[in-house]
DNA sequence: TGTACATCAGTGAACGCGCGTTCACTGATGTAC
DNA sequence: TGTACATCAGTGAACGCGCGTTCACTGATGTAC
């Protein structure tokens, strides 16, 4: 059955929308491309009609996930600035609602053994580094880089660890010791 | 075929040691039976007749990696101190060599989406925090355990990173800045 | 403007594949007598 | 000490399952005349 081509276009956005929150939420490999088109309200087959295979998805899917993720950065930044923004990256409800969370802490481990997906994901790492770098005004400016990386190290490190152990109160702890560590 | 009981604990602890290996290298979903079998020279069958199923073997190979990790954590922070330490685990060796690595940088995300897997992994995560504590002698004793779940978190993530984006440079770049924010 | 036809995003059955797991069978080792 | 038998870690074929992907088909929309 043919559909008009805002429908089709409306359609595909709402299955990258979709796996970028799957995708977080338990990583490529657990997540179907049959319950990514379920999700979307579709079968399974008209997937091939708007992508070449699973893995040109995920490099899109990397793509929206990191606009959503810049986007919030910089919406967070402008309101409550740096701090504002760790105070809700080290927190319960992040570990907890990874699909819409950072995709570093996500799915770094993934990216790594998955070659076609890291030039999306190495790109969204660059821009994150310059943001937070932009955002380091306490700083001197030739430790501001340096500081930036090892501020998304950690950050990254704490809801990895946060997420894996099953004490949330030792997660707790990883969250605040580290947040305990970056600029107020 | 029986075997004389000293080849088969041999056997079986072979197949802990290999899964050990290709779990960290691979991760958990990525490494089947099968091959964990192949590597210990035998068939997939007697996989049955060492462990119950895949997921008690995770269970247990987490225990043997731990073991392995810690040894080498004691070993060489008795010989290099914990500076040597961190120098070592924060290395381009170390991010290329995953199978003999530390496993918390290896599975920590694989292990949030595993339940069964998570005590063993707590246990492993407290016991690295206690003995990165213990050797943090430059620190005020009350900052100790907050300094070293940091500490870890930033080395987790560094090395998470640095295995994930497609640029040696900048991995190399992200072991150095979280390097240099850690004791000499 | 009305009709005939091409388009193409859907449907849902089917494919080959690798996975975790099971099972009937094998045969050297250990044990009973 | 020698023989008969039980044991049990192997072998390798087979299972059911879910996966990514393909494909013949459907039918409303857009286009040509």
């Amino acid at each position: 059955m043919r559909y008009p081509p805002e429908e089709t276009a409306e359609k595909h956005k709402r299955i990258l929308e979709e796996a970028a929150r799957l995708f977080r939420e338990r990583g490529f490999s657990r997540v179907s491309v049959s319950e990514i088109m379920k999700a979307t309200g579709l079968t399974h087959g008209p997937f091939y009609n708007h992508f070449a295979s699973k893995e040109a998805l995920v490099s899109e899917a990397l793509d929206v996930a990191s606009s959503k993720n810049l986007d919030a950065l910089d919406h967070i930044a402008a309101k409550h600035g740096l701090a504002g923004y760790l105070d809700r990256y080290l927190s319960r409800a992040h570990v907890e609602h990874a699909g819409e969370g950072c995709l570093i802490s996500a799915l770094a481990t993934e990216v790594g053994k998955e070659p076609s997906a890291q030039p999306a994901f190495t790109k969204h790492v660059r821009a994150s580094i310059d943001r937070i770098e932009a955002l380091m005004s306490g700083q001197p400016e030739d430790a501001r880089r340096a500081e930036a990386m090892r501020s998304l190290s950690a950050m990254a490190g704490a809801i990895l660890l946060a997420r894996a152990v099953d004490d949330p109160a030792l997660g707790d702890e990883f969250l605040a010791a580290v947040r305990q560590g970056l600029p107020d």
